[in-house]
DNA sequence: TGTACATCAGTGAACGCGCGTTCACTGATGTAC
DNA sequence: TGTACATCAGTGAACGCGCGTTCACTGATGTAC
């Protein structure tokens, strides 16, 4: 019923909405299976108007990693400034339990930016890398807070370590989980995300 | 020259080719771009000759993840058998190593295990499931040993829990690893696995 | 305000490709007499 | 030892399919006079 803005500018309209189905697509089918054709169908329009909007497959591939590192750093973001600047421990917790939920929410989304890669597919390193890194400031920020407060147990390694030693504990987890690979003895992915977080901030953390 | 078997004992002899063809193709272009006729292409035969001994595409990729967890527990269970039963340290450790060792030296083959499951193929669950648990024997049995020995310093987990977490954690360190998604202010992945595996002992092990 | 023209988002047909799978076959090998 | 027959691993042609991408087009919209 709202007046939409008429004639070119819906241009941009229809750039979203084919993300928007390329991000449906592949939370039905998975990354790999990701189809421009079958994108147009889900969209009723002809599978080349896409290229008036990405030069070719790869360039939304690109596109759509670029918005899931986005959309991760967001979250993370959000999760620490939810809290108290001086408040480390809460800060920490609540960035590790935004990690897993931003995971288990869009598994497709974490399995597209840390998966198996696409094949055929080359990621622009330089387009990606920078946003990639992004993702882990919240978690670097609040390590080095914990050194700065003098509240680090372990003196021989630096924070950026650390921080990437604690990402790949949660990161391993957290996709053991997404792609259903915990043995069965195993307790359930929340139990056993809990009980490492608390192992990790035993380890690194005066608490 | 030597006198091979003749007639229709060749059968095993193509079966296992086309086994070999597949690994060949999967360590090139990795485990979704897996097809027959590519394989059929690489051993010069025509490719319903494949049908011969896998029922279908999903078939030879059941194989195949079958003789992965195979290798990758034979990896582990000679790690461990290569050590005197009672230096529990240095199972342990020899463990770690082969488990590092098994998945760089075959990324693609741990990916296909371990990685974002292929697009329409379903796992025969029941199958794999008891074969992929194999993987794990050599860690769980190393862990209990400290257990008895009276050597664990975390009282409150059960030993196939402390067994999963290590697991994970070595997990998600190879995977990002092999998937080469290392922040680049990290270590560099061996130096990394090594300081992880002393933090591991660190925290669940007396010494 | 009205008209002629330029723009360019979206179209439909077509391309060449590789895929998994089926089918009726062929010919070498192994078996029975 | 020689012959007739059965077996069955491997073949070549063909199927229907979905894919990414190109191309010349069309028609609605926006712009200049």
């Amino acid at each position: 019923m709202s007046p939409r803005p008429k004639g070119r500018t819906i241009k941009s309209d229809l750039r979203e909405r084919i993300i928007e189905a390329a991000w449906e697509q592949i939370s039905r089918e998975g990354a790999p299976a990701l189809s421009l054709r079958a994108i147009a169908r889900d969209l009723d329009i002809a599978a080349p108007s896409i290229y008036n909007y990405f030069v070719d497959r790869d360039a939304l591939v690109t596109a759509l990693i670029l918005e899931a590192y986005e959309s991760l750093a967001l979250h993370q973001k959000m999760a620490n400034d939810a809290l108290p600047v001086q408040d480390l421990h809460a800060r920490l917790v609540s960035i590790g339990n935004a990690y897993r939920d931003w995971a288990v929410t869009y598994p497709q989304r974490y399995l597209l930016i840390f998966g198996t890669p696409i094949p055929g597919y080359v990621a622009p390193l330089e387009t990606i890398a920078p946003i990639a890194a992004r993702s882990l400031h919240a978690l670097i920020s609040v390590v080095e807070s914990f050194h700065l407060a003098g509240r680090l147990k372990v003196a021989n390694l630096d924070d950026q370590t650390i921080a990437v030693l604690i990402w790949t504990r949660v990161h391993g987890l957290v996709l053991v989980e997404i792609t259903n690979n915990l043995p069965p003895i195993s307790p359930s992915g929340s139990q056993l995300f809990e009980i490492e977080f608390r192992l990790i901030v035993d380890q690194f953390f005066v608490d």
